[in-house]
RNA sequence: GGCUCCGUAGUUCAAUGGAUAGAAUGUAGGUUUCCGGUACCUAAGAUGAAGGUUCGAUUCCUUCCGGGGCUACCA
């Protein structure tokens, strides 16, 4: 398809040359409009100064020349100042045979660049909600998109393990706990975690209101509350390896890490490289050392360290607390170097929502004036927010949205689904268990990469568990009939076999569909450079709405034609292969059967 | 307030500066005894406002209106 694009731009190229003497080498050429006729449709209205033609007359010009010059061009129609050209009917069958025989049809040559993307990155003081569910699936999808493309992948996830916010939930368990564990409480470790987080805010507001009856002010009541002395006292004790903090410390993470761990394995995303916040924030203290005998960083009166980035436009920013502690963007500066000495990528892609907007562009500047060779090829991936009918979640109004309780209720929904509509006769229990994963993940997923990951989206619980239309489910389903199609073949001993012969013509609805399959690289391409699934979820649901198309209009097993039938037969199966692989990449995973 | 992102059918999303702005959902109607109707077909329905650049603007620029985010010695 590629080649037979470039060999109509090049043609459309010598025209403007030897007809008007323009050179115009990069010649884009678009899909023609639904209504009109052609495949292709090069825009003339560019040319008309130089031409010094009115734009019809240039297009009819070209046109014809094109028509004579190109193999592959059979008419052309001019509207105004576009030129629409159509394919030799013969081509048609031409594109499909070489997709058909394309051993490398959903791989791209390899591109020997390495990138690291690094996604998920949860805090171990509260469990994973909506907007992580965005982000996981939005990272391993593009670690799936690009390796696709042809780059050497490592996925990786930093978890933030320490800080004041973890010293919150440990304080909290400390003074409310009473010893309780997973096991006693029955709570899935990250669960209970999150639950003494909630604690510490309940407790910490009401210090604030008892202050505030004192006669202090907002502010005041704010930074005076004991139990915040406390969670800070806890994190010094904790960055001076106090035992007793660390031991604590080390039996709370476990517990959120096991219960992260379950929740990754619904998700079905997983990790090469699992960094931690607190194997870090001492490298990247080292690094504000070396930044300030530089000169890049300078010592307040107080003993904060900071960097002045007013000349880029920015402000100043603290890099290490006055009491010595890191904050995050201490404990970043840290990774980025580890990850540099552990795999030297050329590109690093953080998945991370875009109110850290402003964080990651302080990082990269910060990286670049300490002159690191890591301080180039760095990209945040920002992506909007998550919000509800209701607005923005809250925790403190608990309007967040659980992580494990949605996928639960998505594959819920999914078994009574598929208990009225589906066609699982024969199937095992475990069987059945695994469609309706397949299914309510499918359904989450799609809905929540569909969308441009930069913009904010609204995830209506209602329509999300919707399975028509433009849903996982359809494209699931679109791959379950094929795969029937393809059974049903198989039993009556049709043959998929066939030999280009430039006289077979195809049907509109095959066109469009062989139009749809060639263009599967062209798409991946686009997705990886635009870090964008949303690309491919718009994609499989267009060659899953043109199959269905095609479906209802034309037989397959039922023509009595032989060749037409093997050609058919031949298409129905590139079709679900492409979908399952254009699938796959967004992690969603099509049954033979539902 | 400063910086920044976003305003497209009733609703949720599309559209490298190009043709009559596409889908889905919802609404109204329909689908040949057909290989799976979670499908297919038809209809009505939208670019926040005003200027500007351009042969041509949803897209670029300016102002206004409306919304989000950042503006922490939280992450």
């Amino acid at each position: 398809m590629l080649r037979i694009q470039n060999s109509i731009s090049a043609s459309i190229s010598l025209g403007l040359r030897q007809l008007f003497s323009i050179e115009a080498n990069d010649i884009s050429l678009q899909e023609t409009k639904k209504e009109f006729e052609g495949t292709f449709t090069c825009v003339v209205f560019p040319y008309t100064k130089q031409a010094g033609m009115a734009p019809p007359m240039i297009a009819q010009k070209l046109g014809e020349f094109v028509q004579a010059n190109n193999e592959h061009v059979d008419q052309f129609q001019v509207v105004q100042g576009f030129l629409n050209l159509s394919l030799k009917e013969g081509t048609w069958v031409s594109i499909l045979a070489e997709c058909l025989a394309d051993s490398n049809a959903f791989q791209l040559a390899p591109k020997n660049e390495k990138v690291l993307i690094e996604y998920s990155s949860p805090n171990t003081n509260k469990p994973l909600h909506l907007g992580h569910l965005r982000n996981n699936f939005l990272g391993y999808s593009v670690a799936q998109i690009m390796e696709a493309a042809g780059y050497e992948v490592i996925k990786s996830n930093l978890v933030n393990d320490r800080g004041i916010h973890i010293c919150k939930s440990m304080l909290a368990y400390q003074l409310f706990g009473s010893g309780e564990t997973p096991e006693t409480s029955g709570m899935k470790g990250d669960h209970l975690v999150g639950k003494y987080y909630v604690a510490f805010d309940k407790a910490y507001k009401e210090e604030i209101e008892t202050l505030k009856k004192a006669g202090k002010t907002e502010d005041q009541a704010k930074a005076e509350a004991p139990i915040l002395f406390q969670a800070q006292a806890m994190l010094l004790a904790w960055e001076q390896q106090d035992p007793e903090v660390i031991a604590l410390w080390e039996r709370m993470n476990s517990w959120v890490l096991a219960g992260f761990e379950k929740s990754y394995t619904q998700m079905g995303v997983d990790f090469d490289k699992i960094y931690r916040e607190s194997n870090t924030y001492l490298l990247g203290k080292k690094i504000v050392d070396e930044g300030l005998a530089q000169g890049v960083f300078f010592q307040k009166p107080d003993g904060s360290v900071w960097i002045n980035l007013e000349a880029e436009g920015l402000d100043e920013k603290l890099v290490l607390r006055k009491d010595g502690t890191s904050v995050y963007i201490t404990q970043d500066m840290g990774t980025a170097q580890l990850k540099y000495a552990d795999f030297g990528a050329d590109k690093s892609i953080y998945v991370v929502g875009n109110e850290q907007d402003y964080h990651f562009e302080v990082l990269f500047h910060i990286l670049k004036k300490l002159n690191k060779p890591y301080s180039t090829g760095n990209f945040h991936l920002s992506y909007g927010m998550v919000d509800l009918p209701s607005g923005k979640m809250k925790s403190r109004e608990g309007t967040v949205v659980d992580a494990d309780d949605l996928m639960a209720e998505m594959i819920q929904t999914a078994k009574e689904r598929t208990m009225e509509l589906g066609k699982i006769d024969g199937f095992s229990v475990a069987e059945s268990n695994e469609l309706f994963n397949q299914l309510g993940m499918g359904a989450l997923k799609y809905f929540l990469l569909k969308v441009d990951p930069k913009k904010r989206m609204l995830f209506n619980p209602v329509e999300s568990i919707d399975f028509q239309g433009n849903t996982g489910p359809f494209i699931q389903y679109t791959h379950a009939r094929i795969k029937s199609i393809v059974r049903k073949a198989a039993e009556l001993n049709i043959s998929n076999e066939w030999t280009e012969d430039q006289s077979i013509t195809l049907a509109t609805a095959e066109q469009e569909l062989v139009y749809l399959i060639a263009q599967y690289k062209l798409k991946i391409e686009e997705a990886a450079s635009q870090l964008a699934p949303s690309v491919i979820a718009q994609y499989v649901y267009d060659l899953a709405k043109q199959f269905n198309k095609f479906y209802t209009e034309l037989s397959i097993i039922n023509e009595e034609d032989k060749t037409k039938q093997k050609i058919r037969l031949s298409l129905v199966e590139m079709t679900g292969k492409t979908i399952r692989q254009a699938a796959l990449l967004l992690g969603v995973i099509v049954p033979e059967r539902m």
